[in-house]
DNA sequence: CCTTTTATATGACGAGCATCATATAAACCG
DNA sequence: CGGTTTATATGATGCTCGTCATATAAAAGG
């Protein structure tokens, strides 16, 4: 069938889009062709004409994810103070809801124990997406003058923090022990960075939207 | 073939010491029954005979990780006061050398994001182990007297940070990248904890021993 | 309207996997 | 020493998967 000029692109991004929901669902492993295409309402056998490979659509859709982490950040943190974006990222990501959303969740929580048995080239998106994430937390660190030490430094080990303490929240089976290593990351990260709610409570900005607004 | 009384029993927990190294090697769903008899020595048909399945593999696999974690931690830091004991975890935890060895290092770190993919005996498993792990730590906190706020708490939200800083490093494939997102982990924490070097220095207990004795 | 193009469909191949029924052989018991 | 026990071996089943060769059909262009 010959179709418009753009519906093999339209195709191939709803492909990606499923993909970013499965992989971080199911693990690269699971991630299963047919499936994929099922899901998009398609047959197995076309897939080689979006991809050369399993492996090559892996590394699209995680690539896709983070950008999607991005974009959903920026947009939900423009024009906030550096600091209510920052208490406002660690709410969102050290919290039930996240935890419960696999699916639409940050792709290093999703994915750490899997990417060091992926491909070299997979674990080189990786590297691309945690440095621009720890490169986009420390450019509000510095903005928000936290000078306790270098902001790349404190970055990174906030985002270490937070991907543990969510990885680890879904991985054990008991709600209240769940629970409580989200809560006691969340408090003690936030304390870290000086963006607890008694902290923000003396600034001006308002603070009530924030909760909404990411995902 | 009739063997010894014991022999059952030496080859069932041979399968579990080479199944706990392989379930955090290749994780969960990679780990084969045929290939883990092979590696035995023996023929996959048998399996059935010390397992009754291979989710009840996973599960004793896991539960001897676990239980051969605390025992190494007990072991290792024993006779030392709380803080050096910290201090020693902490050093060996968010290390490059337990990053490079996943095969025998702690089984939060290697396993978090496969295990909300597993059967919920499984992930009841994993919250035993976590449990007692963060139980063992707030112990070393409370006799430490590091008062800052609750022990239980301080330990839960230490081990998400040690847990996701060596997922990450394992996870990334530039290696400054992931050597910076552990020492950047490892010297916040110990900051948090107050067991620096410096701060230890002030201690009398000799340091130079520990380093070797865990794994 | 017919040819060419091409996105998707069909169907097949071979590999890997968990599981199980059944065979085998060696050692202990009598 | 011969029979019984039982840990392990053999072999098969049925499933899922990635991959690819080939077929199909619809739309655009002449």
């Amino acid at each position: 069938m010959r179709y418009s000029d753009t519906h093999k692109a339209e195709t191939h991004d709803r492909l990606l889009q499923i993909a970013g929901r499965m992989l971080r669902e199911k693990g690269p492993q699971n991630l299963a062709v047919g499936e994929l295409m099922k899901e998009a309402g398609l047959t197995h056998g076309g897939f080689y004409a979006h991809f050369k490979s399993k492996d090559a659509l892996l590394i699209e859709a995680l690539e896709r994810v983070f950008a999607g982490g991005r974009n959903k950040f920026e947009r939900a943190t423009e024009g906030m103070p550096p600091r209510h974006a920052l208490g406002a990222y660690v709410d969102f990501y050290v919290s039930t809801r996240h935890r419960d959303g696999i699916a639409n969740g940050c792709p290093v929580t999703a994915l750490t124990s899997d990417s060091p048995r992926q491909s070299k080239k997979f674990r080189a998106a990786f590297d691309a997406g945690v440095k621009r994430l720890v490169g986009a937390l420390a450019a509000r660190i510095g903005e928000a003058r936290i000078q306790t030490e270098d902001s790349q430094t404190l970055a990174a080990s906030i985002l270490s923090a937070m991907a543990g303490a969510v990885a680890i929240s879904r991985a054990v089976s008991d709600k209240r022990l769940s629970d409580e290593m989200l809560e006691a990351a969340r408090e003690s990260i936030k304390a870290r960075l000086g963006v607890t709610d008694a902290d923000l409570a003396k600034e001006k900005f308002p603070r009530s939207v924030r909760s909404e607004v990411l995902q």
